[in-house]
DNA sequence: TCAAAAGTGTTGACGGTACACCCATGT
DNA sequence: ACATGGGTGTACCGTCAACACTTTTGA
């Protein structure tokens, strides 16, 4: 059985191996892309999905996700924060693969298929550096977006559908927030993604008992009425709550 | 803003668009394959799956994932579908995107993209046909495989995981199960993946109360015992409870 | 008659939900 | 003093977990 480094020029190689779909050049190839839906919350507690406007074909003036082909020496992971900070500026966010798009027209140009993330963001801590290429970026209302390039409309729903299933059962609400939050605040989160109202003593009861928030000696500031105590997530005891069994459960 | 058309020819394009990034031929494409992990349940109820055995470099008689490359013209659903196929006989079965892997050095051939899929299938109704290619193809026991190719044990151990997960809040253990089956075996398939035991007066009032099951005027066959009734799984019931805002939770 | 699995209810503990008022602060 | 949100406890109810014996059938 012939055992030969893998062929660089596809035209030297060797006729028929005995499972020819194995063979790395006999079809030509997809293009791979990633492309990531950023959810952030603005100051009135909606969620919003950052966008950006193309200037190239196809789809000229379309608001689309931010995102573009994958280089040979990055792993997909690293793609997706490479375009996420030339494109928008954006880095060091909570970032996690969502699902892998691949109908066969969805680029009208070529067959293209992309890796979708989602990522969340905290709106204060990341103001919009204009992108590299000067391309425009802009915050939109995830349920009530402009019509988006490509397949994009699906990948957002998609991506919204995997936030209210997630924010559920891990700890990944905390991300949207700014490191240091009320209980009201980490409340709206809940009350926005999840569409619907959650009793006060209720929610702080269970999140209180859980374990995972430092209650910090500090209150909220500039507010005309009395300042709410602040608390940050503790990702330490989240671990090891973790390791002994615990699930978190909201 | 200048709206052009879609170049067809790369080379045509002006110079410098604004987004080199969004150029389709600027950079090499990584290879795009899709990979299965099937599961089954023997009739010792142990969690199988399915491997092939590889003939052809690299990994040369190493175990592996079935798989291979995506075509042009057929989605990534259609791929995964048609290699399994191909490579073990088995076809119309529950498949679903699990992950895509990327990692750059997981083939040593070539850069090459993965997207892995996991699929349930009831072992009575697929009796493997020798691959197309007669390449060997075995079930194993989920979690003492041999070594396999690539980074197939990370694939298969996230596919694991899926599993235990979704079936918890899901209604996909019935794919694992002959159409008809008993409460026993049933119990026996969360037992054997959840990796505990479970009370039987408590699963049998759970799972029934829920409203899922149709139960048959038949009963076990060829048993030397008591032989138990015999369920189903009505999809159109669950359906409609899941419009009316029923959740699977076991 | 023995072996092997089928089938069946009750109770106590716990967690979830519903619900309303006083407090602190800034204007 | 008023407006605004902060902060707190209890009672009911439903769900989950623990637990053991009788029945059916074939060998």
């Amino acid at each position: 059985m012939p055992v030969d480094p893998a062929p660089v020029d596809p035209v030297s190689v060797d006729p028929a191996p005995i499972d020819a779909t194995d063979d790395l050049r006999q079809y030509p190839r997809p293009g791979l892309t990633v492309d990531c839906v950023v959810f952030g919350l603005d100051v009135d507690d909606r969620l919003k999905v950052l966008l950006i406007q193309r200037r190239i074909p196809p789809f000229v003036g379309q608001w689309a996700l931010p995102g573009g082909f994958v280089r040979l020496e990055e792993s997909l992971d690293a793609a997706a924060r490479r375009e996420l900070r030339e494109e928008t500026g954006v880095t060091e966010v909570f970032l996690e693969q969502l699902y892998t798009f691949g109908r066969v027209d969805r680029d009208p140009r070529d067959r293209v298929v992309s890796v979708a993330y989602y990522a969340l963001v905290n709106l204060r801590d990341h103001t919009l550096r204009a992108a590299t290429d000067a391309r425009a970026v802009a915050w939109f209302t995830a349920t009530d977006t402009p019509p988006l390039a490509f397949d994009h409309s699906a990948i957002l729903h998609q991506a919204l559908t995997r936030l209210r299933a997630k924010i559920r059962y891990a700890p990944i609400g905390f991300e949207l927030l700014p490191e240091k939050f009320t209980l009201t605040q980490l409340q709206r989160l809940y009350e926005v993604i999840g569409g619907q109202a959650i009793d006060k003593r209720n929610f702080r009861k269970k999140i209180l008992k859980m374990g995972l928030l430092r209650s910090l000696d500090e209150r909220e500031q500039g507010v005309s009425h009395r300042a709410a105590q602040l608390y940050a997530f503790d990702p330490q005891r989240y671990e090891a709550l973790t390791r002994s069994g615990f699930n978190f459960e909201l």
